[in-house]
DNA sequence: CCAAAAGTGTTAACAGTACACCCATGG
DNA sequence: CCATGGGTGTACTGTTAACACTTTTGG
């Protein structure tokens, strides 16, 4: 099970983060008039225990025709020095006047912190959550997956910062802290299924792409050859369609050159 | 945006959900030594603002041909009277020795509670988080939606208990509380796209069904007409796989009598 | 010229669509 | 016997899989 917790680990308890116990009855009342303030203010003096929110993400690339996932490496207890999904705490400001962020706001937050690359730029899509009771030794922990794609391009820059780091996934690698390999697993299953929805497979390639390249992303995801013919009739059924259209160039390759191309906005 | 909480609304602190707050330092020490015990108590000492963490759920059912949800009327403000998800709080304990009930497990007691069925008769799956800053008025609440589908032998076992009512999907209705009107587009999407998935579309239908049944059902969940010859082909490749086989008896319908069917358990 | 990779074509199998038809039953 | 609806067949179409072939390049 995981918390991701990243380099600012447990024990610095972020001045943004940390505010006003929830919900306490000398903070219930904002301006509310009538009958309803009374079961407002009854329902925020109510104290359920509630758990510790997180957010982690499947952070996937391809680069050289081979799948890749983001991973921090842990520096506290537990699962020191283990690779770990990147993640942080959801803000929920005091939950009262101060609702914190959106649960899209807040996996957008941490990739942007972990990977400095711009909003947008990647595909960022909710997977599930992620809630059994002992998968943090520490505490009960709930974790709101997410799964995006980098475009390979912007892939390299992401690595300069400091802690994550690209991890082939064609290859034996050390298992992830947590429950985070089961995370994965759902995550990777979501990224085959969706590859080629629009929007997820305009991110696998750069810009400006050929054919061979697309299909060889496409074949690194799913794990799969794919018959060139019949790829090139799909890829000129998108041609037809306007998902994508010539590009100018040519992408030289020691062998024959192959036309380039791009994904259309529209 | 929703919070279910459900009869018991807010202001009745159920004793089995009000414990201890979230970890206070004085709570820090199970049983753990070395270098850990400092790291793991500091963790728990750090208190972040978290959210009230719900279950929702979109409980589906086939009756006479028509897809219906299961929805409760709230009598708490807000939205007093209106329709919404049957829904209740993940139980949690205090954290840290009591760690509280699995997700999946929260949801299946809310259905038990709501419907008052064995666990296991129903299909029921997460489909994601929910928890927009302002879903719930009073407070941040973040909620997992789930989906679930009722055997229609059982449904009508369900509305004997209190509050709870099927409503048609099919006509005019007034809308959902909260963000449940949301929640519930994507579970729609979602048993579209899953109906004939193994231990959904076994869930459609009685135990022992014809294939018009079976046809009037899928036709019912997807919103459109299926062609009777085509689908008695799929039904017959269903057969064939051993994923469905005869029954005994015969559907008496007025005209024609039908074959009924079972789904194997295999 | 040759190897390698890009690009093109052909074919069979299969699944979906639309529609026509027969058969069994209750009234 | 007849209307209704269960059950069956057929022709057309589009998609996929498998595989052979041609073209273009660098060495």
């Amino acid at each position: 099970m995981p918390a991701p917790l990243d380099p600012a680990d447990p024990p610095v308890p972020d001045p943004e983060l940390t505010g006003p116990e929830l919900a306490g009855p000398e903070l219930a009342g904002p301006e509310l008039a009538g009958p309803e303030a009374a079961a407002l203010a009854a329902f925020r003096a109510a104290r359920w225990p509630t758990p510790a929110v997180t957010v982690d993400l499947c952070v996937f690339t391809v680069l050289d025709a081979d799948l890749k996932l983001l991973r921090v490496l842990r520096d506290q207890p537990p699962f020191a020095g283990a690779p770990a999904l990147p993640g942080g705490f959801l803000r929920v400001g005091d939950g009262i006047d101060d609702r914190g962020e959106d649960l899209d706001a807040a996996a957008a937050r941490v990739l942007a912190e972990k990977t400095g690359l711009p909003d947008g730029a990647c595909h960022l899509a909710q997977l599930q959550a992620f809630g059994a009771p002992q998968r943090d030794p520490r505490m009960r922990v709930i974790t709101l997956a997410f799964w995006a794609v980098v475009p390979p391009e912007l892939a390299p820059l992401v690595a300069a910062r400091g802690g994550a780091a690209w991890q082939s996934l064609a290859v034996q690698r050390p298992p992830l802290a947590f429950d985070h390999e089961q995370i994965l697993a759902v995550a990777l299953r979501r990224l085959r299924a969706e590859a080629e929805a629009p929007g997820v497979v305009g991110r696998l390639v750069p810009a400006a792409f050929s054919a061979p390249e697309l299909r060889a992303a496409l074949e690194a995801v799913t794990g799969q050859a794919i018959d060139r013919g019949n790829f090139h009739r799909r890829f000129e059924r998108m041609l037809e369609a306007g998902a994508v259209e010539e590009a100018p160039g040519k992408r030289i390759t020691g062998r024959r050159p192959a036309k380039v191309y791009r994904f259309t906005g529209g």
